[in-house]
DNA sequence: CTAATGTGTAATTACGATAGCAACACATTT
DNA sequence: AAATGTGTTGCTATCGTAATTACACATTAG
């Protein structure tokens, strides 16, 4: 059986982005190096960059030379980040209508749930929350066998 | 802006589903009242126990005086159980094409950032272990003030 | 045995989010 | 002024979900 995208690929190719950022680290990259790296549209990259760029993370060099840069040292930028930036972390959904009120189960069945979904859904943000762009990027030059001369 | 939904409802309503057979501890529940309980339709339901019956969580009484009944004590239920049962585990969704292999980037990035989705999803899934069932039922008997005679 | 009840499953339809793509205004550098 | 590159909007195709209908099959009551 076929299941539908649990998350979007915006965080898979936002953390793709990010981590390009931090390897070319300094200079401008254009959306369009970004998206022929990740296998996909130009606009595409830039609607994440602009998502990035609302949370903090990035910042664009308008004109001729221009492209996205990090605004903030990789090593403090997390997954839970760019999690946060790129998609809705509501990780469960209820039910599409309201449950009967006239019924006991209906009535309480969502409060019965949603403490336990909520530490779920907390637990797996710390995890995210652990890990950074500075350290996907690193992970990155070890398996490439190349250095990142690391702002600092 | 709207996101759209990470999960499907069907483990809100597989989790409505199976706290109402255990509210109704022993007696079929038809998947017409099933689904007047949580605002959908019988065929729906239908599908879902389905679901269940196969993960062995859920069985069925065919025909008059039918209905879907617990085939384990809702206290060897988990959340997990469920979400496993009717929902992909695949939180995260990597690029829709794979990335540009001739770019150091796109070689290594799926293989640098697994490992935490991982653990993030891991973390979840522990979470959802740790929540049973019958919790849930005894929640919502709390709730509306009543008690569930418990099996044995 | 027959009728009534209820499940199991397939097919269809409508809907919503995603992502690829084109177009164009705006900013910046040469 | 020309060239380069971003920001944003709008359109389209695709896909999973869920509502709904339909019908074969199982079971119980009479």
């Amino acid at each position: 059986m076929v299941f539908h995208l649990p998350t979007s690929t915006r965080f898979a190719v936002a953390v793709h982005t990010l981590a390009a950022l931090a390897v070319n680290e300094g200079r401008p990259v254009r959306s369009q190096d970004l998206a022929r790296s990740a296998s996909t549209h130009p606009a595409v990259i830039r609607s994440i960059l602009s998502r990035l760029a609302d949370a903090g993370l990035s910042t664009a060099q308008m004109g001729l030379g221009g492209g996205a840069l990090l605004s903030k040292p990789a090593a403090k930028i997390s997954l839970f980040d760019v999690y946060k930036a790129v998609e809705d972390c509501e990780i469960f959904s209820l039910h599409r209508s309201p449950p009967d009120e006239k019924c006991v189960v209906g009535k309480y069945i969502q409060a019965a749930m949603l403490p336990a979904l909520d530490r779920a859904r907390q637990a797996l943000e710390e995890e995210l929350q652990r890990v950074s762009i500075a350290e996907v990027a690193a992970d990155i030059a070890r398996r490439g066998q190349f250095t990142i001369p690391w702002q600092g």
